[in-house]
DNA sequence: GCAAGGTC
């Protein structure tokens, strides 16, 4: 009988020699092969029974590539929409035909063919890819895969003994996704950036502007997590710290109610407690308390640990896992199962790491208890929780501290948790409730081997209820010191990682986004990706065929992309808050006048030398421009819903210079407000006020940079979407150097993903920003810059006057209602319910909202201004109120005097500003 | 000159 011959593929060289090494219980031939990345090793192995020689080959992640025929490549070949269409090819690039070769080459004269790709989708294509070579050469071999999903000696002598099909599913899922990644990534790629390198030629005409299905989504996830930092006001809140010294022992209270966000109502409690600092205990207790043991780790959880306790970043952690994987050392880094399989046996995998110095002990002592890991609840039902498969102590650098990470990490959960002991004490103090907490750990447990994790014992001496001490000190603080990390992430308005690690997406990144997000797109929501996903995962469960999940994909990114085209001035729009004015690109979207018509309505306002034209654009809508282009830009286009738009005889009888024509309307079917007519003719001179909201017409006269919102008056629109990019550029420079002249080239270049410097700040002369003009408050509606909102609130203020009294609040006189949350002052009267709602701009809270009155007080209150709360009418009135965002407290009758002056005090009960509360 | 996914 002929001797068996096998070709074996591993994924990459790595994989290749690590396996061999373990099948051939290291008595494996290494030669060369055609791609010097790609050893050749042969071995005598045992398969199917009988005596085998073994060729194990590998390759270098995918062998072949897919792009466009010739025909299509170029880029301008074709218009960009065409890519949805045009005819695909798959391939082997020039650097990869060295591997093709060798597999060509080894192929000849074997029987058996087995893939030993990572068993992942990929890896099942890439699987065939190497099947359409080797079937070529040989259309009889026997192709078998191998299952695994660790390279250790059981693993892999299962998976030779389990040999199974490859699985064409897992790869047609991989084509339909390659192919729309192809056509969605350089349509929209080469669409944008053709088009926004001849907007903004200054800044753009060297990038490129890329587009892809996963980056997009992920550069909005940046934009997003920016704009909520961005958009956090930071407010500056009070609070009594009460601190108690006795045997060498200094116990911090916090107080009960956390903290107060108006600096009044605080001094007034404080006071209250410094004239009785007799604190009273209430009560003790102790409880015990555990910290948990890490779940098993899996991919995203690695990523995330590595970050955050190794300060290595997630890319460098993957190839890191991947080389120990493909080492043996630990099981394949990619899995997001959280949980132990039953089948799993951990004994011998904690065993192994019993020999070092350092966690050796520890893991016997697992053994000894027996292994007994959390369970998580996620499952790929592929691959295992990452873990150790082998001890080493030979790795290096961050290949060790990652090493040491994962074993530390499986020790850990194969744990137990730390148990400890909670002690709390509540005091009082003038009726004001303070607590301490102390924490004593009995048995630290997983904590021995993961130093990851903290857990910091706090001692505190032992109270007795009834007890009476004086503390040693009571303050107020001022706690602002989040604002200092805001202020530092809104200075560093530029691309790239700031030094804390975190993300800043730059101007063209966050124009793009913005852009989009005009056309009322998900393209930079996860959401489309994610579907297509789901669509991936039936195509391998076989509930959907790859044709059809293709052909769908194709045609629902299709028509994004090309109402994208026809809206294109709207990432002009949005990118102009960052570049400063685009050049037109009317030419090629309108084409010549003589195609598409054109007839006079007035004397353009600005120039008042050439006429303003309504003209056809191309993807059929309408606009007036100024025939003077491009040396006058006075323009307007109008929305999509004028299906119809002509020059009418009539002359408007208000709007002056010279004769200005009425324009004849037809509107789309219910895009109209109902009591305006479906076909209508009016001016749009600026006269007729129902049109001009209608269309979102802009005053003419006025140059780009004076429009109304600063927004570009050549392109439509300007409504609160558009605000927001404006907005959110305006805030970003709140407090610095505005318009500092330099222009955005100056500042450098980038495409988003670069780290390259990119100033926001947009020359003030171009932009047209004055310190009066809007930013955004709360993402919505504008506030004067600058300012911030209490500006905002002027007018809410000037309702507030002395002499108003309270009876602006809605429920004023809630005096003895709602039993249960009635709360009593100590005066005797029942404290005033007060539910104004502050409109500023941290009216959707950022700080999280604890209820601090238990026992039921009231509902949450907020006022504009803590003087005005405390006070009106400037004579003796009501009770102090303190004010926080969860309660309102009645405390003690005081005299209050309406303060013109922020640190004016103002209680007749004298509070003076403590030295320690300034 | 396009993507994303393998990998060197």
């Amino acid at each position: 009988m002929r001797p068996l011959r096998v070709l074996n593929v591993a994924e990459k060289n790595d994989a290749a020699k690590e396996l061999s090494r373990i099948m051939s219980r290291g008595q494996s031939f290494r030669r060369e092969g055609f791609s010097k990345f790609n050893k050749i090793y042969e071995f005598e192995y045992s398969i199917f029974g009988q005596n085998a020689k073994m060729i194990m080959t590998s390759l270098s992640g995918h062998l072949m590539t897919l792009d466009f025929t010739a025909s299509h490549q170029k880029w301008h070949s074709c218009a960009p929409v065409a890519l949805f269409s045009a005819p695909v090819t798959k391939y082997v690039s020039e650097n990869y035909l060295p591997i093709k070769r060798t597999l060509e080459r080894e192929v000849r004269g074997c029987q058996i063919l087995i893939i030993w790709t990572d068993c992942d989708r990929e890896g099942e294509n890439i699987g065939f890819e190497v099947i359409d070579v080797c079937q070529t050469i040989c259309p009889n071999l026997r192709i078998y895969r191998a299952m695994f999903s660790e390279i250790t000696p059981q693993s892999i002598t299962r998976a030779a003994q389990n040999l199974v099909s490859p699985d064409l599913l897992q790869s047609q899922a991989v084509d339909v996704r390659m192919e729309l990644d192809l056509r969605i990534g350089a349509a929209f790629t080469r669409f944008q950036t053709l088009r926004l390198q001849k907007v903004f030629p200054e800044v753009l005409s060297d990038n490129l502007i890329s587009y892809g299905s996963c980056q997009f989504p992920t550069l909005g996830f940046v934009v997003e997590r920016y704009k909520q930092v961005e958009q956090f006001v930071p407010e500056t809140f009070f609070k009594i710290k009460v601190t108690h010294e006795m045997e060498d022992t200094k116990v911090d209270f916090t107080w009960k109610r956390g903290r107060l966000f108006h600096r009044l109502p605080c001094l007034v409690l404080y006071q209250i407690c410094l004239e009785n600092p007799t604190a009273k205990v209430l009560s003790t207790s102790s409880r015990p308390k555990s910290k948990w043991r890490p779940l098993p780790l899996d991919t995203v959880e690695l990523e995330k640990l590595a970050s955050r306790k190794l300060k290595i970043n997630s890319k460098e952690t993957m190839k890191i896992a991947e080389k120990l994987y493909n080492q043996g050392f630990i099981s394949y880094p990619r899995t997001e199962t959280n949980m132990f399989p039953k089948s799993l046996d951990l004994r011998p995998l904690v065993e192994n790491q019993t020999v070092d110095p350092n966690w050796g002990a520890f893991a016997s002592n697992v053994l000894e208890q027996g292994p007994n890991p959390r369970h998580g609840n996620k499952s790929d039902n592929a691959h295992p929780p990452i873990h150790p498969t082998k001890y080493t102590n030979s790795l290096q650098g961050n290949d060790k501290r990652l090493y040491e990470f994962i074993v530390q990490h499986f020790l850990a959960c194969c744990s137990e948790d730390a148990k400890g002991q909670e002690t709390s004490v509540e005091i009082e103090i003038a009726g004001e409730k303070f607590t301490a907490t102390g924490l004593m750990i009995i048995a630290r447990n997983y904590l021995d081997v993961y130093p990851y994790d903290r857990w910091n014992a706090k001692t505190i001496p032992v109270y007795n209820q009834g007890e009476e001490f004086q503390p040693s000190s009571i303050e107020v603080c001022t706690d602002a010191t989040h604002a200092d990390h805001i202020e530092t992430i809104k200075n560093r308005c530029y691309v790239g990682v700031q030094q804390d690690g975190t993300f800043l997406p730059g101007q063209l990144g966050m124009g793009l986004v913005e852009g989009y997000d005009l056309m009322g797109f998900e393209l930079s929501k996860p959401r489309l990706r994610a579907e297509l996903e789901a669509d991936l995962k039936r195509i391998c469960e076989g509930t959907r065929n790859k044709h059809d999940v293709l052909v769908e994909q194709v045609a629902k990114y299709r028509e994004q992309f090309v109402q994208a085209v026809q809206e294109a001035v709207k990432l002009d729009q949005a990118l102009a808050s960052y570049f400063g004015d685009p050049q037109e690109f009317i030419d090629e979207v309108l084409g010549s006048e003589d195609e598409r018509g054109s007839e006079p309505i007035r004397l353009c306002p600005r120039c008042q030398t050439e006429q303003m034209i309504l003209k056809k654009t191309k993807d059929g809508s309408y606009m007036v421009g100024c025939q003077g282009y491009p040396r006058c830009r006075a323009s307007a286009f109008f929305p999509k819903f004028v299906i119809e738009a002509s020059v009418d005889e009539s002359l408007c009888g208000n709007c002056q210079p010279g004769d200005v024509h009425k324009v004849k309307f037809k509107f789309k079917r219910g895009s109209v407000p109902p009591m305006m007519p479906l076909e209508y003719t009016g001016c749009v001179g600026g006269c007729d006020e129902s049109l001009r909201e209608l269309l979102e017409l802009k005053d003419l006269t006025r140059l780009p940079s004076e429009s109304v919102g600063g927004s570009n008056s050549y392109v439509r629109g300007g409504k609160s979407s558009h605000s927001g990019a404006r907005g959110y550029q305006q805030s970003s420079n709140r407090g610095r150097g505005r318009g500092r002249g330099t222009t955005s080239k100056a500042r450098g270049r980038g495409n988003g993903r670069s780290a390259t410097a990119q100033g926001v700040t947009r020359p003030a002369q171009r932009g047209g920003f004055s310190a009066n003009q809007p930013t955004r408050d709360e993402g919505r509606g504008f506030v004067p810059s600058g300012q911030t909102w209490q500006q905002n609130n002027a007018g809410r203020d000037a309702s507030f006057q002395p002499g108003s009294g309270f009876n602006q609040f809605p429920s004023t006189s809630s005096f003895g209602r709602d039993d249960e949350n009635c709360v009593v002052c100590t005066c005797g009267q029942p404290a005033t319910k007060l539910t104004v709602k502050k409109d500023g701009p941290n009216k959707v809270a950022r700080f999280p909202k604890k209820d601090q009155t238990k026992g039921g007080r009231f509902t949450v209150v907020q006022n504009p201004e803590d003087r005005a709360a405390i006070s009106l009418n400037g004579e003796t009135l009501l009770q102090v109120v303190a004010v926080s965002r969860s309660s309102a407290v009645l405390r003690q009758k005081a005299t209050v005097e309406l303060p013109g002056e922020e640190n004016a005090d103002c209680v007749t009960k004298k509070v003076t500003l403590d030295d320690r509360a300034q």
